[in-house]
DNA sequence: CCAAAAGTGTTAAAACTACACCCATGA
DNA sequence: TCATGGGTGTAGTTTTAACACTTTTGG
């Protein structure tokens, strides 16, 4: 059943950059395309949407079918609607990025026969399509972003150590932070709630696990707190 | 000459919000809506995207026919995509804001025979579509990039006084900032030019005019510097 | 002469940076 | 016993915030 229209529309997608951190790397999850164009390649999880759904309920529905991660921080990163960035014709895409943590993920993506796995950001692939510009632009966002909002606890598993919390801060951007000031800026901040346990399983002394105290950290903000790193 | 499809598609507009600073306040362009749906109520600028050209092309270009302005800083917010937001059907709008000087817009805009307008923020008229959640998510953002990157400017005539920047700041974040500390704290930076023109006209002592240094600003950047207000 | 903004320094408090050692644990 | 991170405090420096008066100009 065709649709036909008075003048040109664009077909409509979504593209999702999902990040997922391991024990030294920001990681990036791809899928192998199973269809022309770019037959093969490696490329963004995403697919078109559809009429009666919001995009970012769309860019939530990809990222399930192909990766089958679900429950991502998610966030609209740019639009990208040049012509000519497929071959198929006008294509305008919606492109999202999402933070996971790994360990929760690791392994799936299977769900859909696609082929789907992890790729350090300094190894990639190339891609299909724009998706290299897509995901350059989403490792700049994140960069700028988690600087100022607290998001990368999104990176990482729900009770974590600050030392976990510091590399994830190293990695990202890219530069080494000094052990003492980060915990003393960081715990000042009233933003982490000691959950009482401590890590279990690790070859030197065992760590307090902490977790993101999002009533807080909303609290503070309403007086004027806001997060810096 | 209709167009057909096998696959629904959305219609896809761009919008835009501009904003202008005069002495007291920022205001924004509206347009009257000449045609249903919404027919004389007070929209952004903007309209249908063609399949030839790019989202920011399309974006410059509504802007020239419905308001007579060009030459806008303009940014890509977000895109907005929820099904219902057009009673017309499937429209997906990519939202971009713009900063203007209002001294140059002045008066235009009745260009395309259109009613166009300057609205005070604090005293807008109600809004066709979805436009008041864009509007008031392009605020959030000025007021957000407006610390962290030198965009204040844009608003700005290109010679200006230390005191008019100062009163920009003041309107945009909402509070009031210490005259000393902010003439120190910008001529610090050693990104603003002495023109070696004073103001004219005035009823007061004549203030020096600076103007944004564009390439001392961007070697700094290269060095690390980072602009904060 | 009045209103309006131009222009100019200092000081106290706060935030930031750099820096080194002993402790606990599992391999 | 060794490798790995856990955990802790201080001193010097830099940055920020608060604060008031004289000057110039046009109306």
């Amino acid at each position: 059943m065709p649709f036909t229209y008075d003048y040109e529309r664009p077909a409509l997608t979504v593209d999702c950059v999902v990040f997922g951190l391991d024990d030294t790397d920001l990681k990036v999850a791809l899928i192998r395309r199973a269809l022309p164009p770019f037959e093969d390649a490696w490329a963004l999880p995403g697919g078109f949407v559809q009429g009666d759904e919001t995009l970012e309920t769309a860019a939530r529905r990809e990222l399930l079918e192909e990766t089958g991660i679900t429950d991502a921080y998610l966030e609209q990163l740019f639009t990208f609607g040049n012509p000519g960035r497929d071959p198929r014709g006008w294509t305008v895409t919606v492109a999202y990025y999402a933070l996971v943590n790994l360990r929760d993920h690791a392994v799936k993506g299977a769900t859909d026969a696609r082929e789907a796995a992890w790729f350090p950001l300094d190894a990639l692939p190339d891609l299909a399509f724009d998706h290299a510009d897509i995901l350059a632009l989403a490792q700049e966002r994140l960069r700028g972003k988690v600087r100022y909002q607290p998001v990368g606890f999104e990176l990482l598993p729900e009770k974590f150590t600050l030392f976990q919390l510091q590399r994830l801060y190293e990695i990202i951007l890219g530069r080494a932070l000094d052990k003492r000031n980060f915990r003393g800026k960081i715990l000042e901040m009233g933003i982490l709630r000691e959950t009482g346990e401590m890590q279990t399983g690790v070859r030197h002394r065992a760590a307090r696990l902490y977790r993101f105290d999002t009533r807080a950290y909303q609290a503070k903000t309403r007086k004027g707190f806001s997060f810096e790193i």
